[in-house]
DNA sequence: ACTATTTCTTATCTTATGTTAACGTTTTGA
DNA sequence: TCAAAACGTTAACATAAGATAAGAAATAGT
Protein backbone atom coordinates (compact mmCIF):
# COMPACT_ATOMS: atom_id res chain seq x y z
CA UNK A 1 0.00 0.00 0.00
CA UNK A 2 1.26 3.47 -0.96
CA UNK A 3 0.81 6.55 0.96
CA UNK A 4 -1.68 8.46 -0.75
CA UNK A 5 -3.85 4.97 0.13
CA UNK A 6 -3.37 5.24 3.75
CA UNK A 7 -4.23 8.98 3.43
CA UNK A 8 -7.29 8.24 1.68
CA UNK A 9 -8.64 5.27 4.07
CA UNK A 10 -7.83 7.76 7.05
CA UNK A 11 -9.87 10.63 5.24
CA UNK A 12 -12.82 8.57 4.62
CA UNK A 13 -12.70 7.36 8.78
CA UNK A 14 -12.30 10.60 10.14
CA UNK A 15 -15.10 11.77 7.55
CA UNK A 16 -17.49 9.55 9.04
CA UNK A 17 -17.24 12.21 12.07
CA UNK A 18 -16.46 15.37 10.23
CA UNK A 19 -15.98 16.26 6.92
CA UNK A 20 -13.35 18.61 5.19
CA UNK A 21 -13.29 20.74 2.31
CA UNK A 22 -10.17 20.91 0.31
CA UNK A 23 -8.37 23.40 1.66
CA UNK A 24 -8.91 22.11 5.21
CA UNK A 25 -7.86 18.96 3.96
CA UNK A 26 -4.50 19.94 2.68
CA UNK A 27 -3.65 21.73 6.13
CA UNK A 28 -4.52 18.59 7.96
CA UNK A 29 -2.51 16.77 6.34
CA UNK A 30 0.43 18.27 6.42
CA UNK A 31 0.40 17.24 10.29
CA UNK A 32 0.12 13.84 9.16
CA UNK A 33 2.50 11.11 8.71
CA UNK A 34 2.53 7.49 7.05
CA UNK A 35 4.67 4.65 8.77
CA UNK A 36 5.01 1.41 8.85
CA UNK A 37 5.69 -0.62 12.43
CA UNK A 38 7.42 -3.96 11.56
CA UNK A 39 5.91 -6.95 13.56
CA UNK A 40 6.57 -6.96 16.81
CA UNK A 41 7.58 -3.37 16.76
CA UNK A 42 6.66 -1.07 19.66
CA UNK A 43 4.05 2.13 19.25
CA UNK A 44 4.37 2.69 22.93
CA UNK A 45 6.45 1.54 25.92
CA UNK A 46 5.40 1.92 29.68
CA UNK A 47 8.46 4.27 30.74
CA UNK A 48 7.65 6.67 27.83
CA UNK A 49 5.11 8.95 27.06
CA UNK A 50 2.54 8.27 24.25
CA UNK A 51 3.00 10.95 21.85
CA UNK A 52 1.00 10.03 19.22
CA UNK A 53 -2.23 8.77 17.71
CA UNK A 54 -2.28 6.27 14.82
CA UNK A 55 -4.93 4.98 12.49
CA UNK A 56 -4.24 1.94 11.28
CA UNK A 57 -4.55 1.90 7.13
CA UNK A 58 -3.71 -1.79 7.28
CA UNK A 59 -2.55 -4.29 10.47
CA UNK A 60 -3.19 -5.00 13.85
CA UNK A 61 -1.20 -4.09 16.95
CA UNK A 62 -1.86 -5.43 20.65
CA UNK A 63 -1.92 -3.60 23.61
CA UNK A 64 -0.52 -5.24 27.05
CA UNK A 65 0.57 -4.72 30.51
CA UNK A 66 3.70 -6.67 32.43
CA UNK A 67 2.97 -7.41 35.65
CA UNK A 68 5.30 -9.67 37.86
CA UNK A 69 7.06 -10.37 34.64
CA UNK A 70 4.43 -11.28 32.72
CA UNK A 71 2.68 -10.68 29.68
CA UNK A 72 -0.62 -9.35 30.00
CA UNK A 73 -3.01 -8.46 27.02
CA UNK A 74 -5.42 -5.73 26.92
CA UNK A 75 -7.17 -5.24 24.21
CA UNK A 76 -6.54 -5.10 19.97
CA UNK A 77 -6.76 -2.67 17.27
CA UNK A 78 -7.24 -4.08 13.39
CA UNK A 79 -7.73 -1.96 10.50
CA UNK A 80 -9.43 1.31 10.23
CA UNK A 81 -9.19 1.80 13.84
CA UNK A 82 -7.43 3.98 16.27
CA UNK A 83 -4.60 3.51 18.03
CA UNK A 84 -3.14 5.15 21.63
CA UNK A 85 -2.30 5.26 24.58
CA UNK A 86 -4.58 7.29 25.11
CA UNK A 87 -4.82 8.37 28.64
CA UNK A 88 -0.42 8.92 27.97
CA UNK A 89 -1.28 10.59 24.94
CA UNK A 90 -3.84 13.04 26.32
CA UNK A 91 -2.37 13.84 29.78
CA UNK A 92 1.31 13.71 28.49
CA UNK A 93 2.63 11.18 31.07
CA UNK A 94 3.95 8.04 30.50
CA UNK A 95 1.47 5.10 30.82
CA UNK A 96 1.78 1.62 31.89
CA UNK A 97 0.48 0.11 28.31
CA UNK A 98 3.16 -2.00 25.77
CA UNK A 99 1.79 -1.43 22.47
CA UNK A 100 3.68 -3.60 19.68
CA UNK A 101 2.44 -4.47 15.64
CA UNK A 102 1.50 -8.06 15.83
CA UNK A 103 2.00 -8.00 11.71
CA UNK A 104 3.85 -4.96 9.50
CA UNK A 105 1.30 -2.51 10.08
CA UNK A 106 0.96 0.76 8.12
CA UNK A 107 0.09 3.78 10.34
CA UNK A 108 -1.08 7.25 9.05
CA UNK A 109 -0.03 8.93 12.41
CA UNK A 110 0.05 12.33 14.14
CA UNK A 111 2.05 13.76 17.33
CA UNK A 112 0.32 15.44 20.29
CA UNK A 113 2.58 18.80 19.34
CA UNK A 114 0.71 18.21 15.65
CA UNK A 115 -2.77 17.87 17.69
CA UNK A 116 -2.02 21.22 19.60
CA UNK A 117 -1.05 23.24 16.37
CA UNK A 118 -4.47 22.32 14.49
CA UNK A 119 -6.62 23.08 17.73
CA UNK A 120 -4.46 26.35 17.88
CA UNK A 121 -5.31 26.81 14.20
CA UNK A 122 -8.49 28.98 13.78
CA UNK A 123 -8.86 27.15 10.03
CA UNK A 124 -8.95 23.79 11.69
CA UNK A 125 -9.84 24.13 15.50
CA UNK A 126 -13.85 23.79 15.35
CA UNK A 127 -13.47 20.34 12.97
CA UNK A 128 -10.68 18.76 15.10
CA UNK A 129 -12.35 19.56 18.08
CA UNK A 130 -15.47 18.02 17.30
CA UNK A 131 -13.66 15.06 15.56
CA UNK A 132 -11.91 14.55 19.03
CA UNK A 133 -15.31 14.89 20.91
CA UNK A 134 -16.48 12.27 18.46
CA UNK A 135 -14.00 9.42 18.99
CA UNK A 136 -13.22 10.04 22.76
CA UNK A 137 -17.30 9.57 22.81
CA UNK A 138 -17.27 5.95 20.78
CA UNK A 139 -14.32 4.59 23.00
CA UNK A 140 -16.65 5.80 25.76
CA UNK A 141 -19.25 3.58 24.92
CA UNK A 142 -17.03 0.55 24.06
CA UNK A 143 -15.47 1.38 27.67
CA UNK A 144 -18.61 1.33 29.20
CA UNK A 145 -19.63 -1.95 28.01
CA UNK A 146 -16.75 -3.62 29.25
CA UNK A 147 -16.00 -2.28 32.49
CA UNK A 148 -19.65 -3.68 32.85
CA UNK A 149 -19.10 -6.91 31.57
CA UNK A 150 -16.82 -7.22 34.19
CA UNK A 151 -19.05 -6.48 37.09
CA UNK A 152 -22.11 -7.95 36.01
CA UNK A 153 -21.03 -11.44 34.10
CA UNK A 154 -18.92 -14.21 35.05
CA UNK A 155 -15.87 -15.11 32.27
CA UNK A 156 -17.73 -17.42 30.90
CA UNK A 157 -20.64 -15.14 30.41
CA UNK A 158 -18.18 -12.76 28.59
CA UNK A 159 -16.55 -15.22 26.76
CA UNK A 160 -19.59 -16.60 24.99
CA UNK A 161 -21.02 -13.18 24.35
CA UNK A 162 -17.74 -12.19 22.91
CA UNK A 163 -18.38 -15.32 21.05
CA UNK A 164 -21.81 -14.36 19.94
CA UNK A 165 -20.99 -10.94 18.48
CA UNK A 166 -18.46 -12.50 16.40
CA UNK A 167 -15.90 -9.65 16.93
CA UNK A 168 -12.75 -10.01 14.55
CA UNK A 169 -10.46 -10.86 17.79
CA UNK A 170 -12.09 -14.73 17.63
CA UNK A 171 -10.43 -15.11 14.29
CA UNK A 172 -7.23 -12.99 14.45
CA UNK A 173 -6.00 -13.72 17.90
CA UNK A 174 -4.33 -16.68 20.08
CA UNK A 175 -6.40 -18.09 22.60
CA UNK A 176 -4.80 -17.02 25.04
CA UNK A 177 -4.74 -13.21 24.35
CA UNK A 178 -8.14 -13.49 24.33
CA UNK A 179 -7.88 -15.11 27.53
CA UNK A 180 -6.65 -12.02 28.97
CA UNK A 181 -8.50 -9.46 27.25
CA UNK A 182 -11.74 -11.49 29.39
CA UNK A 183 -9.37 -11.10 32.75
CA UNK A 184 -8.64 -14.24 32.86
CA UNK A 185 -5.75 -17.02 32.62
CA UNK A 186 -5.32 -19.32 29.07
CA UNK A 187 -5.66 -22.47 31.23
CA UNK A 188 -9.05 -20.60 32.40
CA UNK A 189 -10.36 -20.13 28.73
CA UNK A 190 -9.73 -23.63 27.80
CA UNK A 191 -11.59 -25.28 30.80
CA UNK A 192 -14.26 -23.05 29.65
CA UNK A 193 -14.14 -23.67 26.61
CA UNK A 194 -14.37 -27.21 27.51
CA UNK A 195 -17.47 -27.25 29.13
CA UNK A 196 -19.36 -25.30 26.56
CA UNK A 197 -18.17 -27.97 24.19
CA UNK A 198 -19.46 -30.96 26.49
CA UNK A 199 -22.52 -29.22 27.42
CA UNK A 200 -23.76 -28.57 24.07
CA UNK A 201 -23.33 -32.27 23.11
CA UNK B 1 -28.66 26.01 48.35
CA UNK B 2 -30.36 27.95 45.82
CA UNK B 3 -30.72 27.75 41.92
CA UNK B 4 -27.86 30.39 41.95
CA UNK B 5 -25.24 28.80 43.43
CA UNK B 6 -25.98 25.86 41.84
CA UNK B 7 -25.49 27.51 38.58
CA UNK B 8 -22.00 29.40 39.45
CA UNK B 9 -20.75 26.04 41.14
CA UNK B 10 -21.79 24.25 37.69
CA UNK B 11 -20.18 27.66 35.79
CA UNK B 12 -16.85 27.21 38.26
CA UNK B 13 -17.03 23.76 37.23
CA UNK B 14 -16.87 24.05 33.21
CA UNK B 15 -14.37 26.87 33.32
CA UNK B 16 -12.01 24.16 34.24
CA UNK B 17 -12.56 23.43 30.81
CA UNK B 18 -13.63 26.46 28.81
CA UNK B 19 -13.79 29.62 29.73
CA UNK B 20 -17.36 31.33 29.04
CA UNK B 21 -17.41 35.34 28.85
CA UNK B 22 -21.04 36.91 30.13
CA UNK B 23 -22.97 36.85 26.14
CA UNK B 24 -21.65 33.22 26.07
CA UNK B 25 -22.58 32.35 29.43
CA UNK B 26 -26.01 33.94 29.12
CA UNK B 27 -27.05 32.39 25.82
CA UNK B 28 -25.59 28.76 27.88
CA UNK B 29 -27.33 28.94 31.06
CA UNK B 30 -30.64 29.58 29.12
CA UNK B 31 -30.42 25.59 28.26
CA UNK B 32 -29.68 24.52 31.72
CA UNK B 33 -32.43 23.79 34.40
CA UNK B 34 -31.54 23.38 38.34
CA UNK B 35 -33.59 20.25 39.64
CA UNK B 36 -34.23 18.42 43.19
CA UNK B 37 -33.83 14.46 43.06
CA UNK B 38 -34.98 13.31 46.16
CA UNK B 39 -33.22 10.48 47.76
CA UNK B 40 -34.24 7.25 45.66
CA UNK B 41 -35.41 9.19 43.02
CA UNK B 42 -34.01 7.87 39.66
CA UNK B 43 -32.11 9.86 37.40
CA UNK B 44 -31.86 6.94 34.69
CA UNK B 45 -33.97 3.54 34.31
CA UNK B 46 -32.74 0.60 31.99
CA UNK B 47 -36.26 0.79 29.59
CA UNK B 48 -35.47 4.53 29.03
CA UNK B 49 -33.20 6.54 26.37
CA UNK B 50 -31.60 8.94 29.09
CA UNK B 51 -31.54 12.14 27.85
CA UNK B 52 -30.13 14.32 30.12
CA UNK B 53 -26.58 15.27 31.51
CA UNK B 54 -26.61 16.27 34.76
CA UNK B 55 -23.80 18.15 36.97
CA UNK B 56 -23.86 17.24 40.71
CA UNK B 57 -23.68 20.92 42.91
CA UNK B 58 -24.86 19.16 46.17
CA UNK B 59 -25.54 15.17 46.31
CA UNK B 60 -24.54 11.50 45.29
CA UNK B 61 -25.49 9.16 43.18
CA UNK B 62 -25.11 5.32 42.54
CA UNK B 63 -24.87 3.57 39.52
CA UNK B 64 -26.25 -0.03 39.04
CA UNK B 65 -27.25 -2.77 36.64
CA UNK B 66 -29.99 -5.42 37.50
CA UNK B 67 -28.94 -9.10 36.76
CA UNK B 68 -31.22 -11.90 37.47
CA UNK B 69 -32.90 -9.64 39.60
CA UNK B 70 -29.44 -8.32 41.84
CA UNK B 71 -29.10 -5.34 42.01
CA UNK B 72 -25.06 -4.94 41.13
CA UNK B 73 -23.40 -1.66 41.70
CA UNK B 74 -20.92 -0.47 39.08
CA UNK B 75 -20.46 3.72 40.12
CA UNK B 76 -21.08 6.71 41.94
CA UNK B 77 -20.89 10.50 41.35
CA UNK B 78 -20.72 12.97 43.97
CA UNK B 79 -20.46 16.54 44.45
CA UNK B 80 -18.78 18.70 41.55
CA UNK B 81 -18.94 15.90 39.39
CA UNK B 82 -21.30 14.95 36.16
CA UNK B 83 -23.80 11.91 36.12
CA UNK B 84 -25.06 10.77 32.62
CA UNK B 85 -26.05 7.20 31.73
CA UNK B 86 -23.41 8.35 28.65
CA UNK B 87 -23.63 5.71 26.01
CA UNK B 88 -27.51 6.07 26.34
CA UNK B 89 -27.26 10.28 26.21
CA UNK B 90 -24.77 9.33 23.35
CA UNK B 91 -26.60 6.81 21.20
CA UNK B 92 -30.00 7.71 21.64
CA UNK B 93 -30.55 4.09 22.83
CA UNK B 94 -31.78 2.61 26.26
CA UNK B 95 -28.94 2.03 28.24
CA UNK B 96 -28.75 -0.79 30.72
CA UNK B 97 -27.87 1.22 33.88
CA UNK B 98 -29.86 2.60 36.60
CA UNK B 99 -28.96 5.66 38.24
CA UNK B 100 -30.50 6.59 41.49
CA UNK B 101 -30.08 9.01 43.83
CA UNK B 102 -28.06 8.15 47.31
CA UNK B 103 -29.28 11.59 49.06
CA UNK B 104 -31.18 14.70 48.33
CA UNK B 105 -29.28 15.25 45.30
CA UNK B 106 -28.64 19.08 43.49
CA UNK B 107 -28.23 18.72 40.05
CA UNK B 108 -28.10 21.15 37.49
CA UNK B 109 -29.36 19.35 34.12
CA UNK B 110 -29.13 19.90 30.04
CA UNK B 111 -30.81 17.74 27.78
CA UNK B 112 -29.75 16.11 24.46
CA UNK B 113 -31.93 18.45 22.95
CA UNK B 114 -30.16 21.73 24.84
CA UNK B 115 -26.68 19.97 23.88
CA UNK B 116 -27.61 19.61 20.11
CA UNK B 117 -28.93 23.00 20.07
CA UNK B 118 -25.86 24.95 21.57
CA UNK B 119 -23.88 22.71 19.02
CA UNK B 120 -25.77 24.19 16.30
CA UNK B 121 -25.05 27.62 17.68
CA UNK B 122 -22.47 29.32 15.97
CA UNK B 123 -21.53 31.26 19.38
CA UNK B 124 -21.34 28.17 21.59
CA UNK B 125 -20.68 25.56 18.91
CA UNK B 126 -16.59 25.60 19.52
CA UNK B 127 -16.60 26.08 23.42
CA UNK B 128 -19.08 23.65 23.64
CA UNK B 129 -17.70 20.64 20.92
CA UNK B 130 -14.32 21.56 23.17
CA UNK B 131 -16.36 20.98 26.60
CA UNK B 132 -17.49 18.05 25.59
CA UNK B 133 -14.00 16.52 24.14
CA UNK B 134 -11.92 17.25 27.28
CA UNK B 135 -15.09 15.85 29.50
CA UNK B 136 -14.84 12.90 27.73
CA UNK B 137 -10.74 13.02 27.21
CA UNK B 138 -11.09 12.78 31.02
CA UNK B 139 -13.68 10.18 31.30
CA UNK B 140 -11.30 8.01 28.80
CA UNK B 141 -8.65 8.02 31.00
CA UNK B 142 -10.43 6.81 34.12
CA UNK B 143 -12.08 4.45 32.25
CA UNK B 144 -8.99 3.11 31.34
CA UNK B 145 -7.46 2.57 34.45
CA UNK B 146 -10.23 0.93 35.83
CA UNK B 147 -10.66 -1.64 32.88
CA UNK B 148 -6.44 -2.02 33.29
CA UNK B 149 -7.51 -2.86 36.95
CA UNK B 150 -9.54 -5.36 35.93
CA UNK B 151 -7.21 -7.34 33.76
CA UNK B 152 -3.87 -6.96 36.01
CA UNK B 153 -5.05 -6.96 39.16
CA UNK B 154 -6.66 -9.60 41.59
CA UNK B 155 -9.72 -8.38 43.45
CA UNK B 156 -7.55 -8.20 46.56
CA UNK B 157 -5.33 -5.71 44.90
CA UNK B 158 -8.06 -3.25 43.66
CA UNK B 159 -9.23 -3.40 46.95
CA UNK B 160 -5.81 -1.93 48.50
CA UNK B 161 -5.46 -0.13 45.80
CA UNK B 162 -9.08 1.68 46.45
CA UNK B 163 -7.54 2.04 49.89
CA UNK B 164 -4.31 3.53 49.03
CA UNK B 165 -5.93 6.22 46.91
CA UNK B 166 -8.43 6.98 49.55
CA UNK B 167 -10.96 7.95 47.64
CA UNK B 168 -14.48 9.04 48.69
CA UNK B 169 -16.46 6.13 48.06
CA UNK B 170 -14.56 4.18 50.99
CA UNK B 171 -15.97 6.59 53.24
CA UNK B 172 -19.55 7.11 51.95
CA UNK B 173 -20.62 3.76 50.21
CA UNK B 174 -21.40 0.65 52.35
CA UNK B 175 -19.34 -1.95 51.71
CA UNK B 176 -21.59 -4.07 49.69
CA UNK B 177 -21.56 -1.57 47.24
CA UNK B 178 -18.16 -1.61 46.97
CA UNK B 179 -17.91 -4.85 46.38
CA UNK B 180 -19.57 -4.68 43.13
CA UNK B 181 -17.63 -1.71 42.19
CA UNK B 182 -14.79 -4.14 42.38
CA UNK B 183 -16.28 -6.82 40.77
CA UNK B 184 -16.64 -8.98 43.81
CA UNK B 185 -19.57 -10.41 46.17
CA UNK B 186 -20.12 -8.08 49.36
CA UNK B 187 -19.52 -11.76 50.94
CA UNK B 188 -15.94 -12.03 49.26
CA UNK B 189 -15.12 -8.38 50.57
CA UNK B 190 -15.80 -9.15 53.83
CA UNK B 191 -13.24 -12.03 53.78
CA UNK B 192 -10.80 -10.26 52.09
CA UNK B 193 -10.76 -7.11 54.58
CA UNK B 194 -10.51 -9.99 56.96
CA UNK B 195 -7.45 -11.57 55.49
CA UNK B 196 -5.80 -8.34 55.15
CA UNK B 197 -6.69 -7.60 58.87
CA UNK B 198 -5.14 -11.15 60.28
CA UNK B 199 -1.79 -10.33 57.69
CA UNK B 200 -1.13 -6.97 59.44
CA UNK B 201 -1.88 -7.74 63.34
C1' DA C 1 -38.20 5.19 71.66
C1' DC C 2 -38.85 1.36 69.23
C1' DT C 3 -39.36 -1.52 65.27
C1' DA C 4 -38.01 -2.72 60.76
C1' DT C 5 -34.48 -2.62 57.65
C1' DT C 6 -29.95 -2.55 56.23
C1' DT C 7 -25.37 -3.81 56.77
C1' DC C 8 -21.53 -6.69 57.85
C1' DT C 9 -19.52 -10.84 59.35
C1' DT C 10 -19.07 -15.64 59.70
C1' DA C 11 -19.76 -20.51 58.51
C1' DT C 12 -20.54 -24.22 55.28
C1' DC C 13 -20.49 -26.09 51.00
C1' DT C 14 -19.78 -26.04 46.04
C1' DT C 15 -17.55 -24.50 42.14
C1' DA C 16 -14.30 -21.86 39.40
C1' DT C 17 -9.96 -20.04 38.97
C1' DG C 18 -4.87 -19.65 39.51
C1' DT C 19 -0.48 -22.12 39.36
C1' DT C 20 2.61 -25.25 37.67
C1' DA C 21 3.98 -28.74 34.81
C1' DA C 22 3.76 -32.01 31.11
C1' DC C 23 2.68 -33.27 26.46
C1' DG C 24 1.57 -33.08 21.62
C1' DT C 25 0.83 -29.94 17.84
C1' DT C 26 1.48 -26.01 15.15
C1' DT C 27 3.92 -22.16 13.72
C1' DT C 28 7.99 -19.40 13.14
C1' DG C 29 12.33 -18.09 11.76
C1' DA C 30 16.91 -18.96 10.40
C1' DT D 1 14.34 -27.95 6.05
C1' DC D 2 14.98 -28.22 10.69
C1' DA D 3 15.30 -26.67 15.38
C1' DA D 4 13.24 -23.54 18.49
C1' DA D 5 9.46 -21.24 20.03
C1' DA D 6 4.67 -20.63 20.61
C1' DC D 7 0.21 -22.60 21.35
C1' DG D 8 -3.60 -25.29 23.28
C1' DT D 9 -5.10 -28.90 26.28
C1' DT D 10 -5.09 -31.55 30.29
C1' DA D 11 -3.99 -32.92 35.06
C1' DA D 12 -3.17 -32.14 40.00
C1' DC D 13 -3.24 -29.29 43.65
C1' DA D 14 -4.01 -25.07 46.39
C1' DT D 15 -6.66 -21.08 46.81
C1' DA D 16 -10.24 -17.93 46.22
C1' DA D 17 -14.77 -16.88 45.02
C1' DG D 18 -19.90 -17.69 44.61
C1' DA D 19 -24.25 -19.11 46.97
C1' DT D 20 -26.87 -19.50 50.89
C1' DA D 21 -28.11 -18.90 55.48
C1' DA D 22 -27.87 -17.21 60.10
C1' DG D 23 -27.01 -13.94 63.45
C1' DA D 24 -25.18 -9.60 65.48
C1' DA D 25 -24.70 -4.70 65.03
C1' DA D 26 -25.82 -0.41 63.15
C1' DT D 27 -29.09 2.63 60.92
C1' DA D 28 -33.32 4.53 59.39
C1' DG D 29 -37.99 5.73 59.65
C1' DT D 30 -42.02 6.50 62.14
Amino acid sequence: MDNSTALSLFRKCIEKYVEFNEAEWIIFSQHLKVSILKKKQYFATPEKVCDNVGYIADGAVRYFHIKDGQDITGYFSFENEFVSSYKSFLTGQPGFTSIQALTDTILVTFTRKDMDQMLSNPMLAYKVERFGRLVAEQYLCCYEDRIASFITQTPEERYTHLLSTGREILQRMPQHYIANYLGITPVSLSRIRRRLLVGTK
